[in-house]
DNA sequence: AGCCTTGCCGCAAGCGCTTGCATTCCGTAG
DNA sequence: CTACGGAATGCAAGCGCTTGCGGCAAGGCT
């Protein structure tokens, strides 16, 4: 079979326990025993079974990542991320996509619980009155959802809303529309809240349509509501609504930009692809995926301390391109 | 802490060993005393800690699955396809993304060989050389690549690619262009022979352009190529490289469509919504996934025992959408 | 010179579970 | 009544690794 600890041991005739320090860096040791047995070591071939050193010493070395929906395209970005940084601190990360169903996030957090390290949750859905049963999985941080008494990284939405309103009212749109996302959304809640706050500052008419999910298909819906609502201009929750929104509407015949205006949210990577491409709110995915990783692990290392649970907010802004147009002056 | 299986025990008054086997199910034990152990355990929240259930039992229940990159649409149906097959039977997925680095998908494959029961890896890019190191990983299957002496599950483009060309050749364009994807895909070798192949036997003529990264900014800088040669036609290695191709053109001011023919290949859920809508090859994404997946644990449910490796292919057709018409007749 | 540090390393006890084999207890065949 | 075959359960030996504790030698101190 493959080599233990064991056959190393025996090999350089030392016990297993000097081995087992040699290798694991932290403990102190002979410099010169640790290069010989380093060298032993990968002639051999030997590669730690992780499994067993998880047994013992509790760590596995391994993340939780739990998304709503991995075909999204907001997310593979903050995946990458996550992933780049755990393996910088040498860790993997395993991957569950909850299809969108809140009930499965916290099963797989139970699930995955034991195998690993900490946790990270990116906006889940979990109703408030259950979300206690995934704080109690700690080390755990949620991404996108504030959470009382557990750390989260959120972006807060709110100046990226305003200038978009701000943006639209200055094209000389004074009435727009909201495309709601999913009704129990915090994310939702919190655009929708935004979007509200700024269309009252600046004095224009808010038309909330929705809900809607955040899939093209959904977007495709929205768009023929959007038009018998005869909008000029809307913001959707999400890019995928946008982008559905604006290929229904190409394909009816009204021109996006010049007949109607569309801004997204999240500035996934494909609203600079679409035509017209697609004004957005920048959500910095990869940057709370990183900051998620260092507050799990940072947790992670302190294990039973009573941290106090953290909360780091992220900005957001407008990014302008072809999807947004003065208004038509019929 | 937790409650362990001696806990669940002293509760019950049975041995450790009884529990387990009550518990895992398979073993032969006392109906009654079954019903009772399960009952105590529900009520005491016992929860079998999987990682010294694996150290024993060398299974762990979980897949592994090796992706290029999960921002490419192509990837998430995959990936969803698996996970969904896998949880149908009992298991969850790790999953890594190399990022497209070829050298690392053997290192990630080697790291979680130990907690994995079974490897499933897709479209490796890993030299062919090298891909025995992946092989001997057993139990493991590839997807989209052919590899001697292991199972593979791969779709046959010959079909839809053919389909394609006589598509073209019936629009009347009578020389088209291909965009090779990365050098040493295997893929991408597949795909071009046969769209040589194809022309060859209607008489069409072919410009081979690229080397190109299955990226949108790739399909960017190929659509300034493909402008430069004139073509009227081409068939892009994958919809990604398509659909930066697109916006491209339409940028330039070109019209997909009526000036030029694009086809893309993988049919992802995101031809559906470009403007035009993308004429693609479909590729059986969801089927590879839940394939594989049958196939590896069938794998490992047969340990040591040297089945014959097999080879599924699966067909691929052409959908067509608006970015293909008529060649214009200048 | 005796004693205490300090650095390096080995011992042994597990981590929580699975599993081959032994054991016990019946029912039943002989 | 003895013997024997099962079924149901217990015993105990690990799986491969980590880690607290203690041993031992070498050097520093008074």
């Amino acid at each position: 079979m493959a080599v233990t600890l064991a056959d190393v041991a025996r090999a350089v005739g030392m016990s297993a326990s000097t081995v087992s320090r040699a290798l694991s860096g932290t403990e102190k040791v002979n410099e010169a025993t640790r290069a010989r047995i380093h060298k032993v070591a990968r002639e051999m071939g030997y590669e730690p079974n992780q499994v067993a050193r998880s047994l013992t010493s509790g760590r596995s070395d391994i993340l939780g990542l739990i998304v709503p929906d991995i075909a999204n395209p907001f997310f593979p970005p903050i995946i990458k991320a996550v992933q780049a940084r755990a393996a910088s601190r040498g860790k993997t990360v395993l991957i569950a996509d909850v299809d969108e169903h809140p009930a499965d996030e916290i099963k797989r957090a139970r699930i995955m619980r034991k195998r690993v390290d900490g946790l990270i949750v990116v906006s889940p859905r979990t109703p408030a009155e259950s979300m206690s049963q995934l704080v109690e999985l700690a080390p755990i941080v949620f991404v996108n959802r504030e959470v009382p008494g557990a750390t989260s990284v959120l972006v807060d939405a709110s100046e990226g809303v305003q200038e978009a309103v701000e943006h639209l009212a200055s094209l000389g749109h004074g009435r727009i529309g909201y495309l709601n996302g999913p009704r129990r959304s915090w994310s939702n809640e919190q655009r929708r809240t935004a979007v509200r706050a700024a269309c009252t500052e600046l004095g224009i008419e808010l038309v909330e349509l929705g809900p809607f999910e955040p899939q093209i298909q959904a977007g495709v819906r929205a768009a023929d509501l959007v038009h018998s609502k005869a909008l000029t201009a809307v913001i959707a929750y999400d890019d995928l609504i946008a982008l559905g929104l604006m290929a229904r509407m190409t394909e009816r015949g009204v021109k996006v930009g010049p007949d109607i205006s569309v801004i997204g949210i999240d500035d996934s990577p494909m609203s600079g692809m679409a035509y017209p491409t697609l004004t957005s709110i920048h959500v910095p995915g990869s940057r709370s995926g990183m900051t998620a990783v260092d507050l799990v692990l940072d947790m992670a290392d302190h294990p039973g301390e009573e941290i106090t649970p953290q909360v780091v907010q992220l900005e957001t802004r407008l990014i302008i391109r072809g999807s947004t147009a003065p208004a038509p002056t019929s």
